[in-house]
DNA sequence: GTCTATAGATCGATAGAC
DNA sequence: GTCTATCGATCTATAGAC
């Protein structure tokens, strides 16, 4: 009768419960989702590419995830999680130099270890954001402002040129989310297939010495 | 019977005697369906709804470009043409602080009076450059190459930093095309809805300021 | 040249057998 | 829980009236 209520029971008896198979092919869905979404946006995507891909049948992913909106938000979530993970961490007292230098590290490896995750984010960005604007605007403002206020207190202090605290942060998310995006472009520039981890360790270098030493900061000394 | 040769002449008499109801209504469905592309991608993008937006019958539509990849290639067509209208000037031995800053600017410019060519050019790479690869690829590495030897030609005289010259133009690249395509993003952080001329101009300032910078540059005088 | 009607394929989603 | 069959909507593209 209370079927709200039933509703959130099979919900959490689905998040927590959920038998081997339905785990395992969970997985398989998601990541066979990621590569389709990347490929073709959200409305390009189709449910049967998705299940060719995972080889499933199509409605065992309509039973797990109820509707292609929700296995949208299912990798969405997947890719926020792990975007948390990378980022979370923020000292407020720390040295810039080495703070920054740390952000555009793990930035670029964001963008080799999970390619796939920044394309999606990427063009959901572009498309201007239809799908998760309303549980994520929020989020990302509040961690975008707080950044920005540590990085005033580092100009207040006299520690580093003074710049538009947002537009720095908005030129590092561009120069180096461009190497996951944007790598067809940049394969086809270098003259190669894939990228190795040369490229990311140059991609890194010249990142790191043209902000730093654009703010007027010296690389870290074990980095140069 | 020479259905080749008819073909041809079929082809230059759209490209060069179309009528002035043809030209018009070619360039109503061509403004709809890049912002219809731009928002949804090529899978994503249905003819209906570039027909509903041009306000002509569907038909029409094909009558004109053949086919829904006609029409995408008429677009990219149209965005190239842009593209190499605004960075097709390169000197090489000018000024490395000069020609940088006015390309920065350029780059920065583009992005605010041609924000959906921009995403469109950006979402295409995106995916993989499965539809402009054939036609692009060779252009683009070949001025790219062209770019990075003047690069390299300054680093080899001493005028400025040693860095990848490839790198450092991706680094461009994407800090600059990052205010158009993440315009969702950079909105949101402003707490604005659009953007507005002096976004643009803390937009060039900052990128200038901290690449030149960071390559051991000085603004060029006049734009301090 | 322009537009209506519609073919043929594929879409997301559902019903029901097992 | 899993999968087949299928519905109704919508897609690209074409045929043919005007």
């Amino acid at each position: 009768m209370d079927t709200a209520q039933k509703r959130l029971n099979d919900a959490f008896r689905t998040r927590t419960k959920a038998g081997r198979i339905r785990q395992q092919n969970e997985a398989k869905i998601i990541k066979a989702a990621e590569i389709e979404f990347a490929q073709n946006g959200y409305k390009g995507t189709s449910l049967n590419a998705v299940a060719d891909r995972a080889q499933l049948p199509k409605s065992n992913i309509l039973y797990y995830f109820k509707s292609k909106f929700g296995l949208y938000g299912a990798v969405l979530a997947d890719i926020l999680e792990m975007w948390n993970q990378a980022f979370s961490v923020a000292s407020i007292d720390s040295d810039p130099a080495e703070t920054l230098y740390r952000y555009i590290e793990a930035k670029v490896a964001y963008s080799y270890t999970h390619p796939l995750a920044s394309r999606i984010f990427a063009m959901e960005i572009i498309q201007g954001a239809p799908h998760l604007e309303a549980f994520l605007a929020q989020d990302l403002k509040v961690w975008l402002d707080d950044r920005a206020s540590v990085i005033q207190s580092w100009i207040d202090a006299g520690k580093m040129k003074a710049v538009n605290p947002h537009h720095l942060i908005f030129l590092i998310w561009g120069s180096t989310q461009h190497y996951a995006d944007f790598s067809t472009q940049v394969c086809w520039a270098l003259g190669k297939k894939e990228y190795d981890q040369q490229d990311f360790q140059d991609a890194t270098a010249t990142v790191a010495m043209i902000v730093l030493g654009g703010l007027g900061l010296t690389i870290p000394t074990e980095n140069r």
